[in-house]
DNA sequence: GTTATTGCAAAATCTTTGCAGGGTG
DNA sequence: CACCCTGCAAAGATTTTGCAATAAC
């Protein structure tokens, strides 16, 4: 088990979150955030669970999924629906504000980051009331090879 | 049954795609993309499936689903995935390119649009070399009223 | 007439729920 | 030692599929 200083960040950030919440530190929750902070990217629930099952941690699917939801809830890890039936996930700790650009011609993804999200964010919670603690942001297109291509 | 000019375009749009590809121009393909050109805003499959059968149509749910998926392969409407395990859509003939803002407690679903997310793709295009198509942009978080129950 | 499409119901998939037992605070 | 959380399995919800009947071309 590697350790690294976003794991310890991670883990004291959803600590205390739970402190917070009068909710309790159970070593399932913990293991959970562990292993999504493992996998690099994209993950569902299901390949999150046989992960865990093969390496043979002790733990249920409802669990998975319970704890899944208080990690979105601390803003530790970001979902996706890409027009598939099944949730996406991915970490959000540092480098969660990223975008994505998608070619939809390749599939290439180039992600990039700009202020100027934030300040729509801004300007819309003021508007709405709204708020606000993640967001997602896709340009769909074409990338320079498969534009030259066309 | 009102007749407009948005229904007439789609209709010939529809029509020009089904021949295209071969496909049969059967009533009932009609009939679903009639009545969601009558919604306006967001729906379900239910509740698209739902009015069809108060209105005495005679369809099932999965020739609602079968020409859903048409209807998104010409682009006449859009698939939403908010972050419920149902998919939400909306007709996309000359909708605008308006974003959304979604409720994670109670799913609500509200409207913005803000000219700085065409400045962002503009800085996007310069410094990536993309040719940006359309986006989606999603913020997520909690609605006033849901704020307040918190 | 051919054959794609429909309707129905069953199946598949993903997620949630109820409840008894176990672990945290 | 109270009661929150877990695991299990069953239930729910949405979407897909298989197949005979129907209708478009």
């Amino acid at each position: 088990m590697k350790h690294s200083r976003e794991k310890d960040s991670v883990m004291h950030i959803f600590t205390s979150y739970l402190e917070r919440k009068g909710y309790r530190k159970t070593h399932e929750r913990f293991d959970v955030l562990h292993e999504i902070y493992s996998i690099r990217g994209h993950f569902d629930v299901e390949s999150l669970y046989g992960k865990m099952k093969t390496k043979k941690y002790a733990i249920s699917i409802a669990t998975v999924y319970n704890t899944i939801e208080l990690l979105l809830e601390c803003n530790l890890i970001k979902k996706h629906q890409f027009g598939e039936n099944t949730s996406r996930y991915e970490k959000s700790f540092r480098g969660g504000n990223h975008d994505h650009l998608i070619c939809t011609a390749c599939g290439e993804v180039v992600e990039f980051w700009d202020p100027a999200v934030k300040e729509i964010q801004d300007a819309v919670t003021v508007s709405t009331g709204f708020e606000v603690n993640y967001h997602v942001l896709y340009f769909y297109g074409l990338c320079p090879k498969c534009k030259v291509k066309k």
